[in-house]
Parts: structure tokens; sequence; C-alpha cells
DNA sequence: ATAAAAAACTAATATCCGTTAGTTTTACAG
DNA sequence: CTGTAAAACTAACGGATATTAGTTTTTTAT
């Protein structure tokens, strides 16, 4: 029968897949195994199939409910009523906030998502693709009602995305930075350059 | 007795490194297997250790192989009579070459060092460390010749490490983009934010 | 041409991993 | 309590992997 398990308000499931997370991240997916996991999670490895189906199942999770959070959030910014500059710095603050709050995960979607089999490996990369060009147009947009320099919307958008993965590069040093004062630096710099 | 084995001017050994950073790159490290690797040089795979040690050590080979280029170069910069300015340009050229021309061992040494083994892995991290204080180092005397603004020389570091470690993202883009061209932009793009 | 060394091949081993089978324990519903 | 389903455990399997051993072929030096 459908039960909640631990003292949290999260199933089982749930704890395994965020303790899967901090694993693929650590040692990759491919070198993380079974039996490590299942030592985080305080039980026998066999134990995890009561939960969840296979090894496979825990990367399509992780990696699919970061790339569901992206475009949704995308969703929600394009149908909005504000000004092109408005919405990108909405998109950049989200992933810097993805990015600190869910380090782990995102970490996961950014660099494991090759190890994701098909039909899986081929739909992520197509959403991927389709953020990256939604996010494309919004730039096109802004440029066309002059909000926006004349640049080149395609390195705009990845000098942008390139530029938030770099603080899974920070983390180390991220004692020296304030997280508030990162994000408005770090939001200012990437918009200084495109804006009128 | 001494040899030298293939049709061009490198031996056998250097033509596995190669394939292996190629192979290392697609698969990541642990996905990547011997027998892969074997028939990508042209052989089965026990052949490999007449010219190799191990696994391992072709992941080394590639690491430190990036590693130390880098570091030497840093080091030629350090000893030149030019300002900071244009050693920090000379620094953010040689990380897009690199990028480019030797994309598979950089995008190898990026990202799967994680899978070196003691001692060799905590060497690495050292020679990264140290590599990234120097550049800071070099940010702190621009500032203080007032050839830079008083901006942060750890974020600057990390901005500039972070937007051509992007490079390896552009690859699917690069048909758009002309090299040279590209490697212009993001110099003063990167640069226009540091100078005074 | 011949001897020696280098490098290829086949066969096999030990290890580890994801996963399944089967069983026992735990926990909740009545 | 008692029955039932969820979830834990032990044992084990099948497959893949890096690597070794031993042998044969190829190349090189004289």
């Amino acid at each position: 029968m459908g039960k909640i398990k631990p003292g949290k308000n999260t199933t089982k499931k749930d704890l395994i897949i965020e303790k899967a997370a901090a694993l693929f991240r650590i040692r990759g997916f491919n070198a993380a195994s079974m039996r490590e996991l299942a030592e985080m999670v305080g039980v026998e490895a066999p134990s995890l199939y009561n939960h969840i189906g296979s090894k496979s199942e825990l990367l399509q999770a992780i990696c699919f409910k970061i790339a569901n959070e992206f475009t949704s959030h995308l969703e929600r910014v394009e149908n909005t009523k504000s000004g092109n500059v408005i919405k990108i710095e909405n998109i950049i603050r989200f992933h810097i906030c993805m990015m600190l709050d869910e380090f782990d995960e995102v970490f996961v979607a950014n660099h494991e998502w090759k190890h994701l089999k098909e039909p899986y490996l081929s739909t992520f990369l197509n959403q991927r693709r389709s953020y990256e060009k939604r996010f494309v147009a919004l730039i096109e947009t802004g440029i066309k009602t002059k909000e926006l320099k004349n640049i080149n919307p395609y390195v705009a958008v990845l000098t942008i995305l390139s530029a938030v993965r770099g603080l899974e590069f920070w983390q180390r040093h991220k004692k020296n930075l304030g997280s508030q004062v990162l994000q408005d630096d770090m939001v200012t710099h990437l918009l200084k350059g495109m804006i009128k």
C-alpha cells in the first residue's frame, strides 16, 4: 500500500535519488557503484531495487528533473509581460540559484548526461537544444526592440551558460565570496556587454 | 632496441595516447574499454600492453601532458618583460589555442582528472592550484601597477577560466563562428571588464 | 641469412558490478 | 493479535573488464 516512509516528507526513492546525485557527482556515473550508493542510504545494495528499477533510471530521474525545472522556468519567463532585459536577467539568476542550491543534481545533469541510454539521451539533447534556441530567440527579440546591442545571440547565450556553469568551479572559493554579492556581480557583468 | 615505429615521427605509444584521449573524451574514462581503444588503434587489446603499463597510465599521460604545457607556458610568460595586460592576454590566447587544437586532451584533463589514482591525483590538483595562484598574482600585480581596475582577482581568474573552458561547449556551433574572430572577440570581451 | 628483439595474437584469470531469486523481518490495517 | 504487504537481507549469477601468461609472427641489426 502507499506509504510515506522517512521521518521527512519525502519518499525513500527521493532519498535514494538525492544520494545518487551526490555520489554520481563525486565519482562519476560509471565509477559509482550501487553498493556504494546502498551504503550511503544505509542499506544493502539489493534492497535499493525495492524502490527503483535500475541504475540508469536514477540518472534519468536526475537529468530530467533538472531539465524540466529549467524548461518550465523558461516557459514561465516567456509568458511574462516584462521587457527582454528583465527576462534575461531573470534567467541568469535562476541558473545561478539552481547551481547554488541544487548543485549535485545540476552538476550531474551537466556532466553525466552522456551516459543516459536511448531514447532518453536523444530526448534530453533535444530538450537542451530547444532551451538554447528559445533563449537565443529571447535575445534576438531584445535586439529587434533595440533593448540590446546588435550582438551575436548565439555567442551571448553560450557565454552566459558557460559563465554560470563555471560556478561549479567556484565552490572551492565560495568561502571568499558572499553568494548574493556573487550573484549580483555576475549578473551585471554578463549583462553589461549586452545592454544598449 | 630503440625504435621509431609508425610512418610518422611518433611512437606507437604516442598514437595510443592520442586515440585514448579521443576515446576518453567521448565515452568518459571509466566507460571506455581497452578493447574499444585497441580497435581504434587497430590491434587486439592485450597488444596494447606491449607499449603501455596500464589504463591509468594513459590518463596520467594525458592529464600531465596538458598540465605541464600550461605550467611551462605560464612560466615563460612570467619571465617576460611585457606589461601585465599583455601577459594576461597572452595567457587567454594560449588557453583558447589549446582548447582548439588539443581539444581531446584538454577536455580529458578538465573532466576526467578525478579518476587519477594517488599520488597522481594530489600532484595534479596541487599543480592546478599553483597555476591559479600564479595567475591571480599576475592580476594582483596589474592592479598594483594601476594597469587593471580594482577587481577581485579570484573572480577574474575563474571567470576567464570558465569562459575559455566553455569553448568545449561551442564546438557544436563552431561552424557559425570563425575561429580567429572568436578568439579576438573572446579576448577583448574578457579583458574589457578588467582594463582601466 | 640469421639471430634477436619487438610486437602481435590466443587463451585465460581474477575481480567487480548490476541485478535477480528467494527468504526473513518489519510495520501497518482490521 | 493477526494477516498482509512493504522492504530488508543473504546468496548467487551472468557479464564485462583490465590484465597476465604463453606463444607466434613480424621487424630489425649484423
